[in-house]
DNA sequence: AAAATCACG
DNA sequence: ACGTACGTGATTTTG
């Protein structure tokens, strides 16, 4: 027979944390608490070690947010007492076991454990499973029938309880129909269920053993009499109202299917990583080996050499890889292929591949369903061969960045997430006179695992809402990404180096100037060197760790002539080595930079470029900002168009907060660092000053604010910082509630989400020993669903507008992305065409409730354009 | 390889 | 009493 057995997270994890709370806590070495997982994870493996293979199994949890039943009834669990603070940094804890071990979990907002619960339950019990369910709480009584049996955990952990029909009765007097009625008559303190006053446990039984049903007893009320008549005529309706608070609700919409909790086992080097963190010896000693996984990475993946495709008949889903030249990241030499069935992995030279016409075919045709890793990496080297390459549906480094931002963008990192553990890759150095055989088994295993790997990760991705992001953001991004890159952005090579000279100019003239005043020659470059001089030689005041940054010699400015010299020294030798000297190295043939868009770096959510960076081309100076006038197209009809959202972190803070006063304001277009001036500094008398601290101050409340941060920036004492956010929190009394929310939110899940569901994970919430880890991970909490919220917007955006110039056979061409700002190569006579369409997408890419705004300008230089 | 600096959003 | 603004990449010096 088939068996499920169904775990109620929350209320094992409750008892297990009182059963061994009594003294002192047991923690791991940084004094992270761990009794609750301790506990926790020896009743898992107590369950693991009497289930048999074959068998189901699933864990289901509260999600903490109001139900259905908070709707229905206001006070519902109201006077609950809060969860000890040592218990609630162990709830993401247990997760984090019940993944490595592989065991499926499930909650649902909107419903509780014990609806999904016994939703799964009845209907397994339908199909013929016997289930069991553990728990601590009897309302679970209720679901007790012949396939079903509740082991109801007792006093402490071992003290197991089985309730099944058969003797339900005998130890309760009361039937498994009967649990909601008495529930309803009696009440629940627990759960602040009022019951009807004046009939307590034992009344309620005679009662139901008489009559059956609330709803009956309402009916027989004459044949009562004395006091419980008058409670039953008096609050007769408040027993009903209260019986279907506590009934399981047996319809919870789940989309999941049985199957997906057949417990196959796991993988002891993740199982054992995870007891490593948190130094659980013991349960790794009495983990049950049945149920390890074989280590997948001793598999040997095998390939094997063909000359074309014909004659194979291919599958409608292949994996595959490129294998390259170990040279430039975005000027690799292609030197073949692997390609995967799932049974069969084949592998063609480039040449061959470049010759068949099959091969070709496949690759090109979109449904072709095509399975890897980084396919934009593929796609852009492919391109510069005129091979296209469409139907991706699987990349694996865009799912591992879904699972977890944090994971590296690195192909050995992100296989290994998924327990595979790739072949060393050999370098190739492909060289006419080298006809040494070159083994491609690191990619035959890319095209292999890609494949065969991908409904897992799949599920992986469901489990953590990530599909849709991944579906409609990531994956068509990386095409749209991939022409960007294919395109590249121009560059006149000669007007750089011309800007450069000027640059050099100045800096020779100012080396001399510093070293006269130095009254000798050194190295300006060296921080080291520049504090000897400063600090040393010429006495000036000096911080504690003898910094020589841009803020600190700004306030020496005054001390002695040389500081700001080497300020402006230091400004020209960035441009030049960076700027001028750094940019000319990427410039490729077609006197263009191809840079490369990272789609899997950033922990938020944003893109990032390299080699070169182009999104922090100088542009706040204006020496700096003459950098610009080198980029352009040469064609004479040509121009760049520059698309940026206005104030977009604040519109969105705005927006998330549901912040009344700066809604409004942004919608009736208002200047919102004056609002943030006029409320906060009214009294001053200086109104740029005071819109420039109130400016610091939104910005501050974006990053995460903290009083100390805020007084560096602004240059005031610690007090008037502080005072300073006390006064912002009053004028914007809802960004206070909504930054409560996300520091709640992290420290009960361990992460938070952008409004597409993105999560940004940071555990260093949970390292109870150092403070500034934590503190540091409230701050990026409140940062990440801003800024992550801004990249999806801005990802979203491209790929309407992608889809936009394409569907209207426009040449107009998407080139660069910079976080909140789109660059575009406009044709001149398409100018008119393109402004206001492009604008209005932008604008309305996500709905919020602030009104979006996008300011754009045309230019024959990006100078001109920005 | 890490630290310091500075360019951008 | 702690010791602090969020996200990046490139260059240079230095241990």
């Amino acid at each position: 027979m088939k068996k499920l057995t169904i775990i109620d997270g929350n209320s094992l994890l409750f008892r297990a944390y009182y059963a061994t709370s009594k003294n002192k806590l047991m923690t791991t070495k940084d004094g992270l608490p761990t009794n609750a997982i301790f506990a926790f994870a020896n009743m898992i493996n107590r369950i693991l070690q009497s289930s048999k293979q074959g068998q189901h199994l699933l864990v289901v949890f509260d999600t903490g947010k109001k139900t259905f039943r908070h709707e229905k009834y206001e006070d519902y669990k109201a006077q609950r007492k809060p969860v000890p603070e040592d218990l609630i940094v162990q709830l993401p804890i247990a997760r984090e076991l019940l993944e490595s071990l592989n065991i499926y979990t499930y909650e649902l907002d909107g419903y509780e454990a014990d609806d999904i619960a016994g939703t799964v339950a009845k209907k397994a019990g339908l199909e013929g499973y016997m289930v069991n369910i553990y728990t601590s709480d009897r309302d679970y009584l209720q679901l007790v029938d012949k396939h079903i049996n509740v082991q109801l955990i007792r006093r402490g952990l071992s003290d197991i309880d089985e309730i099944s029909v058969d003797n339900i009765v005998e130890k309760f007097d009361l039937t498994a129909e009967m649990i909601p009625d008495f529930k309803g008559i009696s009440g629940d303190p627990s759960d602040n269920i009022p019951g009807i006053p004046g009939i307590g446990e034992k009344g309620a039984k005679n009662l139901l053993n008489e009559f059956g049903t609330i709803e009956n007893i309402i009916a027989n009320t004459d044949k009562l009499k004395g006091k419980v008549k008058e409670s039953i005529e008096e609050f007769g309706d408040l027993g009903l109202k209260c019986r279907d608070l506590a009934t399981i609700h047996l319809e919870v919409p789940l989309d999941f299917e049985l199957e997906d909790t057949l417990y196959k086992g796991y993988h002891f080097s993740k199982i054992s990583s995870f007891a490593n963190r948190y130094e659980l010896r013991q349960f790794m000693a009495r983990l049950t080996p049945k149920f390890e996984l074989p280590e997948e990475k001793e598999q040997i993946i095998a390939y094997e050499e063909i000359k074309s495709i014909k004659g194979l008949s291919l599958p409608n889903k292949i994996g595959f890889a490129l294998a390259f030249n170990g040279e430039m990241a975005n000027d690799k030499t292609p030197l073949g292929i692997v390609l995967a069935t799932g049974k069969n992995n084949y592998f063609l030279t480039f040449n061959d591949l470049k010759n068949d016409r099959e091969l070709l075919l496949l690759l090109e045709d979109p449904k072709v369903e095509k399975y890897t890793y980084d396919y934009k990496t593929q796609k852009v080297c492919l391109a510069r061969y005129d091979i296209k390459l469409e139907g991706l549906v699987f990349d694996i480094l865009l799912a591992s960045y879904l699972l977890d931002s944090n994971n590296p963008d690195n192909i050995r990192a992100a296989f290994s997430y998924f327990h595979v553990s790739l072949n060393v890759p050999e370098k190739k150095q492909l060289s006419l006179f080298d006809d040494e055989a070159l083994n491609f088994t690191f990619e035959a295993e890319i095209a292999h695992y890609s494949l065969v790997k991908a409904p897992e990760i799949m599920k992986s991705l469901k489990d953590k809402d990530a599909v849709k992001i991944y579906e409609e953001i990531e994956i068509p991004l990386t095409s749209v990404l991939a022409k960007m890159e294919i395109d590249g952005f121009p560059i006149d090579k000669e007007k750089l180096l011309s800007i450069g000279e000027d640059f050099r100019n100045n800096l020779n003239q100012l080396t001399e100037s510093i070293h006269k005043l130095a009254g000798k020659e050194f190295n300006i470059n060296s921080p080291a060197q520049v504090a000897g001089v400063l600090f040393d030689d010429l006495g000036l005041p000096s911080n504690r760790k003898r910094s020589t940054a841009v803020d600190v010699l700004l306030n020496l400015i005054d001390y002695h002539p040389i500081v700001r010299l080497i300020l402006s020294y230091r400004k020209y030798a960035k441009l030049i080595s960076t700027y001028v000297d750094g940019l000319v190295e990427y410039i490729h043939e077609d006197g263009k930079f191809h840079s490369i868009y990272h789609q899997a770096l950033t922990t938020t959510g944003r893109l990032s470029t390299s080699n070169p960076n182009l999104q922090n081309i100088s542009v706040r100076d204006e020496e700096g900002r003459q950098i610009r006038k080198a980029f352009y197209y040469p064609e004479e009809d040509v121009e760049i168009l520059s698309l940026d959202y206005s104030q977009i972190e604040l519109r969105i803070l705005a927006s998330l907060s549901k912040c009344t006063k700066l809604v409004n304001a942004f919608n009736q277009g208002l200047d919102i660092h004056n609002l943030t001036a006029s409320a906060l500094f009214k009294n001053d008398n200086d109104p740029h000053n005071a819109r420039r601290k109130a400016k610091a101050v939104n910005f501050s409340i974006v990053y995460g604010i903290s009083d100390f941060g805020l007084s560096e920036q602004l240059e005031i004492p610690v007090i008037e910082a502080k005072d300073i956010i006390r006064r912002f929190y009053k004028t914007y009394p809802e960004i206070a509630t909504y930054r409560q929310s996300i520091i709640k939110d992290i420290e009960t899940n361990s992460y938070v989400t952008t409004l597409t569901g993105r999560r940004r994970y940071l555990l260093e919430i949970n390292e109870q020993t150092n403070y500034h880890r934590r503190e540091f991970a409230k701050r990026a909490a409140t940062n990440a669903p801003i800024q992550g919220t801004a990249a999806d917007l801005i990802k979203i955006a491209m790929i309407k507008i992608d889809k936009y110039l394409e569907e209207n056979n426009l040449e107009t061409k998407l080139v660069l992305q910079i976080h909140d700002e789109l660059i575009f190569r406009v044709p001149t006579n398409e100018k008119s065409k393109v402004l206001e369409p492009l604008k209005a997408i932008m604008e309305q890419a996500m709905e919020f409730d602030v009104k979006l705004r996008v300011d754009g300008s045309f230019g024959k230089t990006w100078y001109d354009a920005s």
